[in-house]
Order: structure tokens, then sequence, then C-alpha cells
DNA sequence: CCTACCGATCGGTAGG
DNA sequence: CCTACCGATCGGTAGG
């Protein structure tokens, strides 16, 4: 039973562990030597934790889109305007970010070394979770709101560019904080940079 | 002579062809064999064109730095507001990757397999880069034509977040041109897509 | 542009 | 978690 736990909160470390790496060198060139080195154990040793290198990848990629996931079901529960709940889909989704930046790296960046039938589920999700947000933006000009001149493939493509890329940038330690920064993207995107008066 | 052009214009295939190579599975991932098969010799052929695979992505990254840096230089010598500066910007860097969207690609996700010191150079080209597109927003603000509440190193990151990413959705053979795309991106991050009547 | 090959490294297994 | 390995594959070279 402690056993049990024991090697469940190890497998998580060599999880956590391979996040970094996968995030550092990218998933192709890291190495379950150098994953093993990190860890101070030898490469077959991993083997006891987990089943494979795509494995870890899996679990990684699976489990960021679940936390997206469920952030957006919060927001959608919401009644209140569009751009409010888009204010919200935005903080929420930097908010999952913000919890492990490197996971969300990984999420981002290597998810296509995925091996069949686990990217075509994994880019399904993706396009859900986009389609949820182009739902928004298409009540927001239904309900006059937005321009109806904005392009909404463009706006959400806008959108998910600026939030998948923050984990590259993003720096825990400084003074900005999640929601803070959440909530400045939102105001950008809707309002825009130029002065209003 | 005849020699010589028809070895580069051989180069310049085998470049071509590596740039949709690692574009798809990933430089790491992407293996010499994979690329001589798709053009149809033997992997150690290869070598009388390239010297090794990784100047086939230092060739390929540094052309595209460089074409961003001449299109800003152009923009730079116009004497014109932030925010037309600022469109400008955007159009060009737009019909700079529209180019080629494939080495876009690679320029963007591919860098950081570059070997040190070129992955150096490269990175400080970027920062250049977008320092210089920092400067205009600072140059629009000091002009009172954009918020002063702005951050700019947000507005910035979401500026390349956007640019960067397009070759991941943007369709050439779909209807909007990449000039036209630059406008809209461009309006829709001056602006926002709040209706402002 | 080819054949023939090199040493290094890969993900992973057997068996303890 | 280890030692001892496996077959496959890697980038690249020699010599033509």
């Amino acid at each position: 039973m402690s056993e049990a736990l024991t090697n469940l909160s190890r497998k998580e470390q060599v999880i956590r562990k391979a996040a970094e790496l996968f995030k550092e060198k990218g998933y192709a060139a890291a190495s379950m030597r150098d994953l093993a080195q990190l860890l101070g154990i030898e490469a077959a040793s991993l083997y006891s934790h987990i089943k494979s290198k795509e494995e870890i990848l899996r679990s990684l990629c699976f489990d960021m889109a679940a936390e997206f996931r469920k952030s957006l079901d919060e927001v959608e529960k919401q009644h209140v305007s569009a751009s409010e709940k888009l204010r919200l889909g935005i903080i929420g989704h930097i908010q999952v970010m913000a919890k492990d930046l490197t996971a969300s790296a990984v999420f981002m960046n290597e998810h296509r070394h995925l091996s069949e039938p686990f990217l075509r589920d994994f880019l399904l999700l993706r396009i859900n979770y986009i389609n949820r947000f182009k739902t928004i933006l298409e009540q927001g000009v239904r309900d006059g709101e937005f321009k109806s001149t904005i392009d909404k493939k463009l706006a959400v493509m806008t959108l998910f560019s600026s939030l998948n890329w923050m984990p590259m940038w993003y720096d825990p330690t400084g003074i900005i904080e999640p929601v803070e920064l959440g909530k400045q993207l939102a105001d950008m995107l809707v309002n825009g940079i130029k002065k209003t008066s």
C-alpha cells in the first residue's frame, strides 16, 4: 500500500522531469538516458515506472487538455455577456497554464510526436476547444457586442497563438500575476491598444 | 559553369525538401535517410550538396531572419505615424512569411536545434527584431496615439505570437491574401474587436 | 551520385 | 532499481 503510493509518486517525478527535458530539448531530441541521468538512475530503471517514452508524452498532453476543458466548462455555465465570457475564458486558460508552465509548453510544442490514434484524438480535443471560443465570438457578434466585420477565424487564431506562446516568455517570478495577465490580454484583444478618447 | 549552376540549384532543391520534412516531423525526428528518399537518392549522396544536416537548418533560419530584417528596414524609413508603422510592419512580416510558409514554420519551431554559437546569434537577431517593434509601440504611446496603460511587453509578445503561428493555419490557396490578412491583424490589434459606435 | 561502411546512440527487454 | 544486452537507426566518411 505504501509501496503503491511510493510508486505513484515516483512515476509522477519521472513525468515531471520528463516534461522539463521535453520542453528544453524537444521530445525527439530528449533521450531516455538523459532523463534517467536527471533522476539519478539507469535508463533501464525508468521502465519500472513507465511503459514507454510516448506514454509520458501522452499523459502530459491529455492531462493538460482535460484541465483546459474543465476550465471552459465552468465559464460556459456563467450567464454573462460574450465579452465577459471571452474574458473569463482567457483568464481560465492562463490560470491553467500558469499552474504548470512546463507541461503547457510540452502540450503546445510536442503533441505532434504523438502516434496514432492518440494524435487524432488530441487534435479533435483541441479543435473542439477552439470552436467553443469561436462560438463565444459568434455570440458576441450576434448580440451586437463585437464588430460584424471581424474575421472570426483570424480572431480566434490570434487569441490562441497569444495564449499558447505565453509559456515561452511568461516569467512566473515576475510582478504580473496570471489573472492580471489574462485580464490585460483580454482587454487588449477586445478594446485594442489605440486610445479611444 | 553549368555544372556549378546545377549544383547550386540541386542544393536548393535539397534545402527546400528538407524544409518540408523539418516542418512536418520536426528537425530532430527528420532523418537524412528520409530526406534522401524524398529526393530519390541515397543518404550518402546528400553530402555532395550540403556539409551537414545542421547546415540546412542554419541556412533556413538565417535566410528567413534576413528577409524579416530587410522588410522592417523599409518600414522604418517611412515617415508615418506609429500605428501606420505598426500596420506596415505587420503586413511586411506576413508578406515575408507568405513567400515561404514552409521555411517560416521551420524558422519559428526548429531554430532551437541550432548549435552554439549559431543559436546565440539567431536569438540576438530575433530579440533585436522584436525590440524594433517595441520601439514603434513606445513611439505610439509617447505620441498619445496608443494607450499609456498598455503593457508593451505583453502587446509585443501577443503580436509576435499571432504572427509566428500564422504558418500553422494560414491557407495560401484560400480567399484571403497576405496583405489583406496583415491589414486585418493590425486592425484587430490596434482597434480591438469591440464595437465602438 | 553510388556502395560499403563506421562508431555512436536510440528505445526498450530479460532477468535478477 | 541494477547489469547486461538487443536490433534498429542515426549522421556522416572513404573511395570511387
